[in-house]
DNA sequence: CTGTTAGCGCGTTCAA
DNA sequence: TTGAACGCGCTAACAG
């Protein structure tokens, strides 16, 4: 174990009382106006010199344990992997950064068993908040989660079962407009490939397709493990139904069927027109681009950041924010 | 501020010493064969009874100032957003949780200083190990690392500045066969699009390319903040040139300049070959697929993983790392 | 065998 | 500018 220069060592070696060089360290000096505690320029340069020189490196475990504050968030998504995902991890740290957080990633891998290991994990870390995107059936994370007290905003799915801080997409406007985009685009018989996972996302954006599309509009399930298998069947059935207009769900399932149709020969946005969900940079390949409804996932990030800054701050000043639900739904875009 | 439950308040609940509670929370109980501390299954209840209802949950702040270990790991990447570090985060994220570790991420986006403050933040956060990607020109950081004494290892990119522990992949092999492939699919005119990032990754598969392929074989750079732009600009110069065959430095090129040809009517494939570096669900979509060298992704978190953790393992046993230097080469292969 | 006492680790902060 | 208590869990040493 590198020992660990201490704030003792500095202290001794600069001639001066521990508590003077935890001032000097934390500018607690001259804080405008209040006067604070005040030391020669003489030493506390002499103690910087030191510290410097020692290569001090303060414990923020020891500082946590007096000040109870981490500065350390918790972020659990599903897959990092995918670059929805991998969108909101990076403008997330962003934000923490801003803010002088850190902040603690974890990829639930849609394991409801995951998430909840997560969330004990990150609460034995001490983090002041969480922003979540639980897996579907993650009933004993969330409800661990809220017996801990602990500020969290949920993003990107909701449930019934619990009445929480939520940032969320308008899925059935944005069904709106993708079926809109697709009908305007000429397609005429139109089916919806969607994920089998039973998320929200999933489920509200194909209520919505169904309600607008009628009853002999298919819609296709591809499986989590087994994408591009599924999609294979699913591109039987749109060829046989003789389907010209297709929504994907997600990026994952867009990527997946857009392979299907072109190992079959299919020519995309001209035999079959696809509106998409998310982004993919396979859109912009093909001409005309496929038109998709992109989540303003810049903006999911930042609303639900500050949402959380909001909760921590008021949690911090002793409120009780077990009542606060608010449930803020952003509009997508189609692109 | 939740008021914390602590083992003080257990034991006074439960009538016991601080002591034991703490012992029956660490299962420090028949440690098998190695005679513990004994406590009657009764008290034991008790105990973890009482522990339940209050709802405790152990500050691990405390347990680390006095044990000396968070279980926490520090991964700096270049960029979450890009799908290449998104599938080394998660897979970090996977190895880790398995060694009962959790992960700080932090991106550099490229930025020097950005690197520099995440080392020193997760420093400070007392991690007990780093894997990064330092940014070009992180010198202060890499300084700051190393004087750390703290375990860690770079993958990636490496500099001779510094001699470290690396995990890294054959680019000029890798680059050998991009070449090869692309040859034997017909190409006789062949140019090479590139970052303008002067980091190792990218300069090394421009030497390896540029002694491949002969003085007249143009290698273009596009900026990272403007990649389609440049890549319009060298678009013209590859169909002034009559160039029949494209190896692209990475993903985010990749894609960047096929849109470009595309936007001009070339046929991907049949006027103009590609072969590419790195992963992108891009390549999938062309007849023939576009065939890229694809690092070991899964490989290079195991293996730096693994590798981290054998560096904490020793300076754990007070052994001196700082001259562990081994730099561990791994293939790519074409796809 | 069952349990307790007491001091440690380290930065913070109040009283002097 | 300093001494010393504090926060909280761990654990060596000790006791009934």
């Amino acid at each position: 174990m590198t020992k660990n220069v201490t704030i003792r060592d500095i202290a001794r070696e600069a001639g001066v009382s521990i508590a003077l060089v935890s001032f000097v360290m934390n500018n607690r000096i001259e804080a405008d106006g209040k006067k604070k505690y005040r030391v020669s320029e003489a030493t506390k340069e002499r103690i910087l010199e030191v510290a410097r020189r020692m290569n001090y490196q303060p414990s923020s475990a020891a500082r946590m344990l007096r000040q109870g504050r981490t500065h350390v968030l918790g972020i659990i998504l599903s897959d990092m992997a995918n670059i929805f995902y991998g969108i909101l991890a990076k403008e997330f740290e962003r934000i923490a950064h801003k803010h002088g957080y850190t902040v603690l990633f974890g990829s639930t891998e849609e394991d409801p068993e995951r998430f909840d290991a997560l969330v004990k994990s990150f609460l034995e870390k001490d983090v002041e908040g969480f922003i979540v995107v639980p897996a579907h059936g993650s009933d004993a994370g969330m409800k661990r989660l809220q017996a801990s007290g602990r500020p969290f905003v949920v993003i990107d799915r909701y449930s019934k079962d619990y009445t929480v801080p939520y940032v969320l997409v308008d899925n059935e406007e944005a069904m709106e407009q993708a079926v809109k985009a697709l009908r305007s685009q000429g397609a005429t018989r139109i089916g919806m490939v969607s994920y089998s996972m039973r998320i929200t996302s999933m489920t509200d954006r194909e209520n919505s397709f169904a309600a607008l599309a009628g009853p002999d509009s298919p819609i296709y399930h591809l499986s989590f493990n087994s994408v591009d298998k599924d999609a294979e069947k699913a591109v039987d059935d749109i060829l046989a139904r003789g389907i010209d207009g297709v929504i994907t769900a997600s990026n994952v399932p867009s990527v997946s069927i857009i392979k299907a149709l072109i190992r079959r020969g299919v020519q995309i946005q001209k035999d079959i027109r696809i509106v998409g969900f998310d982004y993919s940079n396979v859109y912009d390949i093909f001409s005309p681009r496929i038109s998709h409804v992109q989540q303003p996932l810049p903006q999911i990030a930042s609303t639900s950041g500050e949402y959380l800054f909001r909760l921590i701050d008021l949690n911090e000043k002793g409120e009780d924010i077990s009542q606060i639900n608010e449930k803020i739904i952003l509009k997508a875009k189609l692109i």
